[in-house]
DNA sequence: ATACCAACCGAACGATCGGTCAGTAAACAA
DNA sequence: TTGTTTACTGACCGATCGTTCGGTTGGTAT
């Protein structure tokens, strides 16, 4: 299942054979047919632990922070350094996300990545009410922001890496925290 | 290559034979290899089409306002427009360039990108000293942030329609104005 | 009338696809 | 020791893959 997974997420389903994952493995193709009644089985048990990783890997990035500004900080910060360190279950679960259509039920998917945002706009209405952050803001949309940030440096890592304006700024740490502060200031002078 | 197009954006390479299209578009096999070397060759047309469109997309982004905030605004909402309204174009050169690595010349469209980039990190400058950008944030971040706001709810449209949270930001220009004026905003009480 | 050519087709090629099956070797319970 | 289960394999199946081939049009220049 590692191997699929790594093999799934980089080629999709149907750019993937279990002749290619049997042969990284070195076990024959029947014995991948003992283990999962077809490649749709393999490929969605790949998808459900994917779904479990990413699901716990957000999880653990709870803020006990009673400050709330450094704690979604540090959150964006660990998140991104984990979606580049492993980067496996994101693109699997990217992968049917942005699908569309045709993919696994996009209703479900919703379901598992809503727990996980519900979480983030708790946060920020907890800086809200605590009187660190402007009340007159969507909190709603300042979450979708700051995940829609993560994912896109995830995404075009390698192209963005080539833009000089962001070549002081090749480590996910530092990247991060520059995108969180531009975040905070907002944009008009006051 | 309209079909082509359309099936290679919705199911990537491997996921779509040239039966598919040929039987979509009406015509024999036999036919597609006549006008085509090899379906790599039919992909890598689709491929250079899309990327010609895209550009053409993003350069038709023109800027009359003489309000910076009020023409960026604008130009966020039309972009955002444009990808739902022809996804295939951006579907198939964000497949590519979201691949990392195999695919077409990331070089090449990372030029194409940044030529987009820097004239969006201009239009901030330019409110910058005009007075009515604060000057103390990046300009590049801002620009990014703006971009990875549109490519996010152009790939995860589906998903986040189903949020209870954008249930009253249905239409791409309510949905581009309130991430606008997020962002404008900033996060901390001043 | 002749020659030529792009467009197009049905049929077939070898390779590979997902999947099956009979059989073997090891592990385990009795 | 024996019977049963589990892990695993090579050989094989029909279907489909990308690709090729021989042949048939309709039009166009000679």
């Amino acid at each position: 299942m590692e191997v699929a997974a790594h093999l799934f997420a980089r080629q999709g389903y149907a750019g993937v054979s279990i002749n290619d994952i049997a042969a990284e493995v070195g076990v024959s193709k029947a014995n991948v047919f003992h283990h999962f009644a077809s490649k749709e089985a393999l490929y969605l048990a790949v998808i459900d632990a994917a779904c479990d990783e990413f699901k716990t890997e957000l999880e653990c990035l709870k803020n006990h922070e009673r400050d709330v500004a450094l704690g979604l900080k540090q959150v964006a910060c660990q998140h991104l350094m984990r979606l580049l360190s492993n980067p496996d279950p994101a693109r699997l679960v990217l992968r049917e996300v942005f699908k569309g259509e045709s993919g696994i039920d996009s209703s479900q998917v919703a379901k598992i990545l809503h727990r996980n945002f519900a979480l983030l706009v708790e946060q920020i209405e907890r800086g809200q009410v605590s009187g660190q952050f402007r009340r007159d803001t969507d909190p709603a949309m300042v979450a979708v922001t700051l995940i829609a940030q993560n994912i896109f440096f995830f995404q075009s890592w390698e192209i963005l890496r080539q833009f000089p304006e962001f070549q002081n700024l090749d480590c996910a740490e530092r990247l991060s925290a520059a995108a969180f502060d531009s975040l905070s200031k907002g944009l008009f002078a006051k």
